[in-house]
Formats: C-alpha cells, structure tokens, sequence
RNA sequence: CGGGAUAUAGCGCAGCCUGGUAGCGCAUCUGGUUUGGGACCAGAGGGUCCGGUGUUCGAAUCACCGUAUCCCGACCA
C-alpha cells in the first residue's frame, strides 16, 4: 500500500469526548470515527487491523474442527419468545417491526438462532459433538456506551456454539476452546489471564473470562501469587486468615456516638481498629421469608459482593437495599447505628465476621453503639456466609499464596450452557439406543473489536499505538527522505517495496510528499512496528535505517541485507 | 433511569457574565521560500452559533421547552 493512496486521517488533537487511552487514539490515528452514540464507523486503517484479529480468531477455532457459518443479525420474535428471553431480556434488547407489524431483534447474541439451526439439521448422536462459529455484527443496547469501540452498542463479536450428548464430551471442548483461547491470545500479542467467572443470567455450570490486564479495565480479577488461581472478583472465595475466634478480653459496654454515622467516621472518633468494627447492610429478603428484610454484616474494612449476597436464598434477587424509611419502621433506628445485637430481623454474617471478638458495632438505637461485643457471650452467632469481595493479600481460595488484584478487560468468555436453550427449543438427537435426547450445549464468545481497544490499552507510549506484530495495519513502513528531489532514491525505495511486497510482507511507502518530521510522527501515531529509513546519505554508503517502533535507536543495515533483516525481525 | 456538564468551521477552543450581526490555533486550497522530527511568509475558502418558542429595535449572548453528546452511578450474554 502507498500511503499517497491511503485514507491516513490522523489528527494532532484528540476529540474531546474521548476518555480512555486507546479511544484517544483510535480517533487520532484515523482508525475509528463515531457516527453516534455506541455506533462507530472502521476507517480503512482500522478495519485491517480488525480482520488481521478476525482471521487469527478464525484460524486458530478452524484448526480445533469448528466450522464457521453466518446466522443473520436480524432475529425472529418467535424464536426469542420460545426461549423465554423476549420476556427476560429487558431494554438492552433492540426491538422492531418490519411492514407487517412482525416483531424482531437485531442479536445481541445467537444462542436460539444456533439452536434452531441445529435441531433442523442434526438428527443422530453420530453427528455430534459439533462446534459452529460466526464472527458478526451484534447489537446491544447498552445503557451507556463508552470508551469507544471498548463498549459501544453494535460490535464484532466471535461466537461459538458446541452441541454435545452428555456432560463429558462438553467438558471435553470446553477444555479444548480453553486451550484455543489461550492460542489465540498468545498468538495477537496480549497480556492475559483466564479468570473463573460468574455465569450470570445464562447459567450453566462452568465458566471463565478472559481478561487482558489494564489499569482501565472495567472489572476487578483476584490472583494467587502462587498458583494459577484467578477468579473474577465477582466470583473470588473469601477465605479468612484467622481459624478460630480469639478469646473475649472485654466488657460490652452501651457507647454514645452521636456524630458517627459512617464506620469510617467511628473509627476516626474513638481511635478504634477499623478491623474490629462491623458494618450492618440492609437488603430486602427473598420472598419465602417470613420478614421483609434480611441484616448482612461485613468488617468495617470489606465490601459486600452483592453477586453473593443475592445468591443466599433468604436473600432476594437481585439485591436491593432497604431505604432509610423501611430500616426506621423494622428496627427502630436509622442507618450508622445498626448492629447485630438486639436485631429484630435475620442476619447473615461473613465468614471474617464470624470470627471476630471484642468488635463494635451498632446497637440499633439512634446515636449509639456497643463496643467490646463478643459472639455467643452477647449475641448468638447467626448464619454464616461468604458474602464479601476479596481484597488484596487475603489467602488464595486453593491454599497457595495470597491474592493480588487487577483491572482487566474481559475479551473472552466461556461458558458450560448445559440444556438451558436445547430444552428450551426442544433440540433433539437420536442416541445409540434410538431415543430422542436434549442435547447438551458450551457457548463460546470473543469480542473481536474489543480485542483491538485493549491492544491499544496495553501497547502505546506518548507518541501513539504500537502495535504487536500479529495485527499490525501494516508490519513494515518505508519513510524515503525526499523522494520526490531524489533520482536515486526513488527506484531504490521502489525496489525495496516490491521486494518486501513480493515476500508476502505488509508493508506500507510513505510516498506523500511530506516533511520528514510528519512522516515519522504519522507512523509512530499509527503504530507500525518496523520503520524503515532512506537518505541519499545513507545509500551513497550503501546503508539503510532500521528501527522498531519501541526501540530509542536507529539501527543501519546495507541495503542488500536489509530483506533478510526484516525477515528474521518478523518471524 | 438518578446526579453533573457540554453543544460556536473537519478537530481543539474563545466570545455569552455586561445583547449591536462571529473569532483564534490546527487542518484544507493557491503562490513562494524551506525540507532527517508535526516549518515559514503571503493570500483564499469554509458557520442554519444543536433545534424550537419567547423577550427585544436588535439574540451565539437573556428566558422557557426540546434534542444530542460526554462524565459519575445503577445496569451489563
């Protein structure tokens, strides 16, 4: 490609509605634009580094046996409705009618649509296990949009299907899809991690996330300094340093705090160990209860995970806090003086909590708090649960190390789907014995355009993207110094670039007729990572220049070495 | 959906408080001088000032009503 010829749109100021690093620069380096909220336009430049992602992801699920097809993005309402989730699927679901009033969907995801597809064509467990993939357009109607095409409403996303017979031949593609993810990630150059992840609203047994590690992440991932223990913090075991509850040493005694309202403020004013204090949260109960409300109790230093907390069946779900009115009228005070002691209502205590003694905490009267607590002596020990977020340096779930967190980026997930949607549509194949069986399905995602963002996340300096190797727009630019001045320069430079073409090499001739200085920043913005130099200088000595994009210095290479150079750079 | 902010040339912004018919930098086009790190000089083009209504002799500017976008939160296969 000649850079004369390409759309190089680069800009020297970044719009001023981008916040992240690699929104900023995708926007700067002409490879995105935005056409409206959560809806952006792939520039010429940024849709080749688009498809180099799109076809290591093909490639390597091809090499596992996967066969790709291409189901529309447009979707029946029936089929949703057969599944249940045109009901379920609350407003992120994209709604519309076509001429004759038939309601449809553009696919936030194609699990009825897959499943349609197979019960139609497979009849016979001979044919099974059977993986399909598609790389395609999805639409989700985020509530808010943002960092560009990091989370934006319409995007490319990898998503696979297996169908199975049993439980065993799913475990089975589910660890090879495990493995493949790996090599696909490898393979694009990205810091990484597999994390067990929650498996949310799909359910289903089993599943991870992929995570590139990034401070602008979105989520939080729990790692084990000493094993491969990693766990979405959603989903992280909470696993107490202390084994037994220490002896009481105090008295309970009744404290007035009237201007402590928060654990934070307690703490402060009495000079107390904020790990001897608890914090009281109110949530509505589930609705075989026999109250309204349920009391959880954290150490004044944890946070409750409310992933967790919704799962405890005395607990309703999804979560919600009980207002100030509601907590007035069932205990008798107001939030900041609530405690375990003389609760009116059901408790459930994490598991640090369980084994504190001498603690405070509120005493469910306005202003005042009981200091000195001990479990059993002045409360009985309620109900007990894992029910916080993990924090840094607790003990790794597996018993080796201790826990470390990140931010990541979730680009992969995997999931163990079990008969959710095959049972839902009724998809059936003959066993060996001739019965009709459900089958068993793994639901396999990657999201493809988000793959690049974090790329980006995790490859640029002050100057712009770099870009591994792996999904370059173009492996290797020449910059000629004058070429348009020089008679000798420019059938070198021409050579060279037919050379590198003709090996297979991407490879881009900056022959616009521009300064040097806007060449070199132009190509460092959009992050090619090999730079190759021509000056009249350099040839009359038969030298070119070579230079990574993360190296601080040139290199120079004869010019008849300088294809075997970049060969054995590129392999 | 709750809270906060913004909307003026392709991009980044000023002007608004104190109403008088729109400006700066970058980018673009022309000519010239330059040419190894985002050049300089001279000239040119480009605007429904988000939309609507109102106040006023007169509105980018004041008031009201919309719309869009961004940030924080809740939400998120």
């Amino acid at each position: 490609m000649r850079a004369s010829k390409l759309l190089l749109a680069t800009l020297k100021e970044s719009p001023s509605d981008a916040e992240v690093i690699s929104h900023k620069l995708m926007l700067r380096a002409g490879m995105i634009r935005k056409l409206a909220s959560g809806l952006y336009t792939w520039l010429p430049l940024g849709l080749r580094v688009l498809r180099k992602v799109e076809n290591i992801v093909r490639e390597e699920l091809n090499k596992t046996g996967a066969q790709e097809v291409l189901m529309p993005a447009t979707q029946p309402s029936e089929l949703w409705k057969e599944s249940g989730r045109w009901e379920q699927y609350g407003p992120e679901l994209l709604r519309l009618q076509d001429r004759h009033g038939r309601e449809f969907c553009i696919g936030p995801t194609h699990e009825e649509v897959i499943t349609d597809m197979v019960r139609n064509e497979l009849r016979s467990y001979k044919q099974l296990p059977a993986n399909f993939y598609q790389i395609q357009t999805k639409f989700r109607d985020e509530i808010r949009p943002r960092f560009g095409v990091m989370r934006s409403r319409e995007f490319l996303m990898k998503d696979a299907y297996s169908f199975h017979i049993d439980e065993a031949s799913l475990n089975e593609t589910y660890q090879e899809m495990h493995t493949t993810y790996c090599q696909i990630f490898n393979r694009i150059g990205l810091d990484y991690r597999p994390v067990q992840a929650d498996t949310g609203s799909i359910g289903g047994n089993a599943s991870h996330e992929f995570h590139v590690l990034a401070d602008s992440g979105e989520d939080d991932i729990a790692f084990s300094s000493d094993s491969d223990y990693a766990a979405n913090i959603e989903l992280a075991e909470a696993v107490t340093a202390v084994k037994a509850r220490p002896a009481a040493k105090q008295d309970m005694k009744l404290v007035d705090t009237p201007h402590a309202k928060t654990i934070n403020e307690l703490v402060e004013q009495f000079s107390l160990n904020i790990e001897n204090t608890i914090k009281t949260l109110i949530v509505h109960a589930s609705e075989e209860s026999e109250q309204d409300l349920i009391a959880l109790l954290v150490r004044g230093d944890h946070e409750l995970n409310e992933i967790k907390a919704e799962k405890l069946p005395g607990v309703a779900s999804p979560l919600c806090f009980a207002t100030d009115e509601e907590i007035k009228k069932a205990i008798g005070a107001g939030p900041g003086s609530l405690g375990p002691v003389n609760l009116s209502i059901p408790c459930i205590v994490d598991r640090s909590v369980a084994v504190m003694s001498d603690f405070s905490a509120g005493a469910n009267i306005d202003d005042k708090h009981y200091f000195g607590v001990n479990w059993e002596r002045d409360v009985a020990i309620p109900d007990i649960a894992d029910i916080r977020n993990v924090i840094e340096g607790d003990p790794s779930p597996d018993g080796k190390g201790t826990l470390s967190i990140k931010r990541g980026i979730e680009v992969g997930h995997i999931f163990q789907l079990g008969k959710k949607y095959s049972q839902a549509l009724n998809a059936t194949v003959l066993d060996d014995q001739g019965k009709a069986t459900i089958m068993t399905m793994g639901c396999y995602g990657i999201g493809v355009s988000r793959v690049v963002a974090s790329a980006i996340e995790q490859n640029h300096d002050d100057k712009g993207i770099i870009w591994p190797d792996s999904i370059a727009p173009f492996q290797v630019v020449i910059i000629p110094m004058n070429m348009h001045k020089s008679e000798t320069l420019k059938p070198v430079a021409e050579k060279l670039y037919d050379d590198l073409r003709s090996l297979g090499i991407d490879v881009l001739l900056d022959d616009r007729k521009e300064r040097a200085g806007i060449m070199f920043a132009d190509m460092e913005l959009i992050g090619i990572p090999h730079r190759i130099v021509l000056g009249d200088r350099g040839l009359e000595k038969g030298m070119v220049e070579y230079k990574g994009r993360r190296d601080t210095d040139n290199t120079d290479v004869a010019l008849e070495d300088i294809t075997q150079f970049l060969k054995d750079k590129l392999v």
